[in-house]
DNA sequence: TACTCTGATGTCAGAACCTGACATGAGAGA
DNA sequence: TCTCTCATGTCAGGTTCTGACATCAGAGTA
């Protein structure tokens, strides 16, 4: 079902094409595809929890006494994992489409908020402060986002985990 | 109709209050909501506008020469000039609702991430290089956000402005 | 006053999204 | 062979949102 949305929605402009139309595609009924998606826009989302728990499993096998800077970077290491270059290509097609849809985009910026609570989350149960892991959390999120469009954009191959580095060290000299 | 439409979202909850309803409260037909909202839940974003005018009015005006912080610097005074006292308790009222409910907390994520896109803009056009206004604008939003998620929160009046001092200074100690 | 024009609102029909309730059928296991 | 379970289908219906056309009040003008 995601493969026959992806391409109805390709073909036709998510809009345009109907749930009706992508079950049909898919071989199944309207009913079905809303058993296995809360809505239309969920069937391009269907990844972003396994994305979600690498993160959080990354954070909390960071080693003992790490302080907050060593736990974003083995938040952002276990991101970088999720993004091959195999897969850059499936990752170009979806954000094409996303990037044509404001309902889309609004999904996609859900998910990548839901990631950050996580991460806060995944921040204090390891000791670290409150106030400190939303602001460590935020710092992580913009790095992974900045560094993800830049991969998807991007011309080269690069490696996801370059991206990253980079994207923190401009971040870093933005703040002075 | 953005009163009826709070009133009845804080009775009955967003999901089960429908626009045929508050259409009915405010006096007019569900057509003419949709006449003035783009949809049902934009009737909780009416003021977004003013509020991304006024941060691009305030880049544009900083003193020439600014360097990139402070160009933040204007921004982020620029918006806390929205956030009086006075506005308070309706923001509190509207902020208990949107926190209720996850298509309402998606929505206020795209109009975010619109002012993020309109503040890349502002920073361009004053000259900053387009990576770098991504990374200020970043910092600006995400300095923002707290700041007004802690204003909703905080018992005690805090100045919108003094909140958001804060919050830079709290992200430039996780930078390290 | 009478006319006209414009803009806001109402009315109506309908497509698409999404959900609840119940039916069906295939396969696992006793 | 029986039964149980789980995935899927079928159906009805509410809600959101849109396009097309009608109506009406008020502003401006002859």
């Amino acid at each position: 079902m995601r493969a026959a949305a992806l391409e109805l929605f390709e073909e036709q402009g998510y809009e345009q094409a109907t749930v009706a139309g992508i079950a049909e595609r898919a071989g199944v009924t309207e009913r079905t595809f809303y058993r296995y998606f809360a809505d239309k826009r969920e069937v391009l989302f269907a990844g972003s929890q396994r994305l979600e728990q690498s993160l959080v499993a990354g954070i909390a096998a960071a080693p003992d006494g790490s302080n907050t800077a060593a736990l974003v970077d083995a938040a952002l290491t276990a991101l970088a994992a999720n993004f091959t270059p195999q897969q850059q290509a499936f990752a170009r097609r979806r954000s094409a489409v996303l990037g044509a849809n404001p309902a889309l985009r609004e999904r996609e910026l859900l998910k990548l908020a839901s990631l950050k609570a996580a991460t806060i989350a995944a921040f204090t149960d390891r000791g670290t402060d409150e106030g400190r892991s939303i602001l460590a959390a935020e710092v992580t999120l913009s790095v992974f986002h900045i560094a993800f469009t830049r991969w998807i954009a991007g011309a080269e191959q690069r490696e996801f985990a370059d991206l990253q580095r980079e994207a923190l060290a401009e971040l870093r000299s933005v703040l002075g």
